[in-house]
RNA sequence: GGCUCCGUAGCCAAGUGGCUAAGGCAGCGGAUUGCAAAUCCGCCAUCGUGGGUUCAACUCCCACCGGAGCCUCCA
């Protein structure tokens, strides 16, 4: 059967363990998708994209994935949202569900078998509640239905809390609740809000237990892999944890993942933490306890406006920040900002180069995969026979590559032999100086080609070097450029207005004109600006 | 207050109880070039601080300093 020596990271016993599917040769996985309220940003791409790795690498080692990434498109967020937009809700749901799904596109998240949305599987949803009181891990309370930690001697073990230091006081709702730790698996529906028939009246599902019912629905009871981001070790996933491990008797996965949290670059520095309530205020007398919790936390986070990810992708290419989030092991916090992303970009470039160079020579389309097929499975991998010692360490760099990958999905480590590959690439052609007709065998030929198969291979795993890069829009330094020449030529026509060198400033004039681009002559100088039509 | 995690060169970032501590960006020197760009070669760190364990620690333990996250909705 299907052998690997791949290693995991487990939350659940915080430690590397074998990978060991339920079923030989298959794997069921799961990643907590985004609540559709507004439009999706960086730090939800984090996810996807090392979960779309993870599958692809997987894939690449034979087994055959089954990956599911769920919407949820009804909370109190979304209601709230949508009343403020003056919509449905199905309606705000709809569109920022296509939002997140174009985002995912861009960044070459492709391989998602199943996005089932909490709102098409209320049946599945109301008999695992109605199941989880059947057996007494749940109860009805005014209309609500709560899940009662005090009846799961094994809660908190995910997230490593006791069951006392839960969930504060119980919220809103604590009177319903036996214990303030119990969460809501449905809750009543006031008159206006959007709900559903159920045996406790009119409501719509609590957060988790979507997760529990849906994941249950396609992977089963017990599954491989469950994703999410850091933040949602506690409570979501302890939660869910509680509710399928109790309603099943079975562990509901083998392995919990979680992803590092974004963190924007230009916000360094700053006191403490949104949650360091205790600290008393005396120590941070610059920053008034209004503020505090918004200006003191890095985070990413919608409230505070982050987003405007269709343009940040339209600016850098999502290939460009696909690379970016791999660069860095999953699991540890990513710094973001202009400033990384742009370097990302700038070391990307030196392999489009080397593809150039590798079509130029050959004649053939890296992109194109009759032309140039990548492995598929690892066992489908032939090394060349040579004695070159470029080519060699191409293929030496293709298992330590491997190994990495093995090694808890160290995307960050192997992207490392990807750069040393092309530079043994770039080196064999120099050596070979294939760049000259006549200097090119088919010896010559047939051993680049093998060793741009195994950059291609090896490309495909991490999800880049697929299709060709799309041109960046703004990020190349084509405005400090433009901005550069527009500087030169008023410098130039202000010397020649000094000199009273008419016909030559004029000329300089009607010439941006002519380009459609104005000059204003005021006080404190010249500014130009661009004429639309 | 409770619970996690992190601190590796100017910047970003892998990693290991003992071989020369990956790679990228930037920089410097060289080859190449009419010049440049690109490419190649070379240079550029003793791993936050202080203890401890060990024949041996950057890697394990403790303390401290600094940073981040969770404990409320959050990918």
């Amino acid at each position: 059967m299907t052998t690997n020596t791949i290693r995991i990271y487990n939350t659940l016993s915080k430690n590397k363990e074998p990978f060991q599917t339920l079923q030989p040769g298959k794997v069921g996985m799961y990643l907590c998708g985004p609540t559709v309220y507004a439009e999706a940003h960086i730090g939800h791409m984090v996810g996807p994209v090392i979960f779309d790795t993870i599958k692809r690498f997987l894939a690449y080692c034979g087994f055959e994935v089954t990956w599911v990434v769920n919407i949820t498109d009804v909370d109190d967020k979304l209601i709230n949202r949508s009343r403020e937009k003056g919509i449905s809700m199905f309606q705000l749901a709809t569109a920022m569900t296509a939002d997140y799904l174009a985002n995912l596109q861009s960044l070459g998240v492709d391989q998602i078998d199943h996005l089932p949305r909490a709102t098409d599987n209320m049946d599945e949803i109301i008999k695992f509640v109605q199941e989880l009181i059947a057996l007494d891990f749940a109860y009805a309370s005014g209309g609500d239905v709560y899940f009662d930690v005090l009846k799961d001697n094994e809660y908190g073990r995910l997230s490593n809390r006791s069951v006392d230091s839960q969930q504060g006081d119980g919220g809103d709702q604590a009177s319903r609740k036996r214990s303030p730790g119990d969460f809501a698996l449905w809750k009543s529906a006031k008159p206006d809000e959007p709900s559903w028939e159920s045996p406790w009246g009119l409501g719509r599902p609590g957060w988790h237990i979507e997760c529990s019912a849906m994941s249950r629905r396609i992977l089963g009871k017990t599954f491989d892999i469950h994703g999410g981001g850091l933040d949602l070790v506690f409570p979501h996933h302890e939660n869910e944890l509680a509710q399928s491990r109790c309603c099943h008797g079975q562990p509901m996965v083998t392995y919990w993942l979680h992803n590092g949290l974004m963190q924007a670059a230009d916000a360094k520095g700053k006191v403490g933490g949104k949650n360091d309530r205790d600290q008393t205020q005396a120590e941070l007398p610059a920053i008034p306890p209004a503020d505090k919790a918004d200006s003191a936390s890095t985070k990413i986070s919608r409230s505070k406006g982050a987003g405007g990810l269709a343009q940040l992708i339209e600016r850098h290419t999502g290939e460009r920040i696909r690379f970016f989030l791999l660069r860095s092991h999953y699991r540890s916090t990513t710094l973001f900002g202009e400033e990384p992303l742009a370097e990302a970009g700038a070391s990307l470039e030196a392999f489009y180069r080397l593809i150039q160079r590798f079509e130029r020579i050959t004649g053939l389309k890296f992109y194109d995969a009759t032309e140039l097929p990548s492995n598929k499975h690892s066992s489908t991998f032939v090394a060349p026979t040579t004695k070159n010692d470029a080519i060699n360490e191409v293929v030496r760099l293709r298992e330590s590559f491997l190994t990495k990958m093995d090694d808890d999905f160290n995307t960050g480590g192997a992207t490392g032999d990807l750069f040393e590959i092309a530079r043994s690439m770039n080196r064999f052609i120099d050596a070979e100086q294939l760049e000259e007709t006549a200097k090119r065998t088919p010896e010559n030929t047939a051993l680049l080609v093998s060793g741009m198969s195994i950059l291609k291979e090896l490309g495909a795993i991490l999800g880049i070097f697929i299709k060709p890069p799309k041109q960046s829009n703004n990020n190349d330094g084509t405005a400090e450029i433009l901005e550069g020449l527009m500087q030169l030529l008023i410098q130039v026509r202000a010397e020649a207005r000094v000199k009273r060198d008419f016909a030559m400033s004029d000329s300089v004039r009607n010439g941006l004109t002519k380009v459609g681009i104005a000059l204003q002559d005021g006080k404190e100088g010249t500014t130009w600006s661009i004429n639309k039509d």
